[in-house]
DNA sequence: CGCATCTATCGACCAGTTTCGATACGAAGA
DNA sequence: TCTTCGTATCGAAACTGGTCGATAGATGCG
């Protein structure tokens, strides 16, 4: 086998390689479930506009009603209900209706890779 | 003004409102800046692949080699770099050349929310 | 009932992202 | 030097995501 070829065991491998720390074991990866957890709860946060109302939700005592983000970004009305939507989705936030009026809040019961990332918001 | 019109400020809007808590005063929104910061972290985060190599990076006590996140995902090579670079770009990760291996390890400088996103996933 | 309002959903458009194959560049061995 | 290998970059295709206008559903007032 001619060249560098990769070795793709420890074994296979020779002291200088190690040395330089290449081909090295690689961590246990995490598990599948674990990683879209992850990667569900970052991608939901990963949103100038879905950080500020999560912000706004950490900030306020009381669940916040749909009409004060319509007001407190500039953008249109379906496109704020989109993004609470996706935080729905992830768990982050619920929804609750008084008459006319939605109100958003935290999820009480967010999971706790989901509290973790909301608190480095608040 | 008919129907159920939304006021704007407390001043306008009649003590059941307040008490329903709709349209109450929103919590001074994170700077732009602030914002931006979160929302690119979480967003470079944001994906199953770039989750996995940022675990692996915090469980390596050493820098680890293109070829070993090659070897571990079910992705072509070009795939793989880009998802390193993205990471590079966040400010998260940073890559040294030795020879013709590149290697990769958790960024020393990390901001602060980037360090505490990461630990997340450690 | 008829109407106005608030919210969610739908359809569409544009921008960004993920992925791959092809290719270019650099380094090291023959 | 020539070849081989590892990595980054480029170009393109497919997909996802953010935004808006239009619209539907629900609620409450008159």
């Amino acid at each position: 086998m001619p060249g560098m070829a990769a070795p793709t065991t420890a074994a296979q491998r020779s002291a200088p390689d190690r040395v330089k720390g290449c081909c090295q074991p690689v961590a246990a990866p995490l598990s599948d479930a674990r990683v879209d957890e992850l990667s569900h709860v970052y991608r939901a946060l990963g949103d100038a506009t879905r950080v500020q109302i999560v912000h706004i939700l950490t900030a306020a005592a009381e669940p916040v009603c749909v009409c004060d983000f319509t007001a407190a970004f500039e953008l249109g009305q379906p496109t704020v209900s989109h993004h609470l939507a996706r935080l729905r989705e992830a768990g982050i936030v619920t929804s609750t209706k008084q008459g006319v009026w939605a109100f958003y809040q935290l999820n009480p019961e967010m999971s706790a890779a989901a509290r973790a990332a909301v608190q480095l918001i608040g």
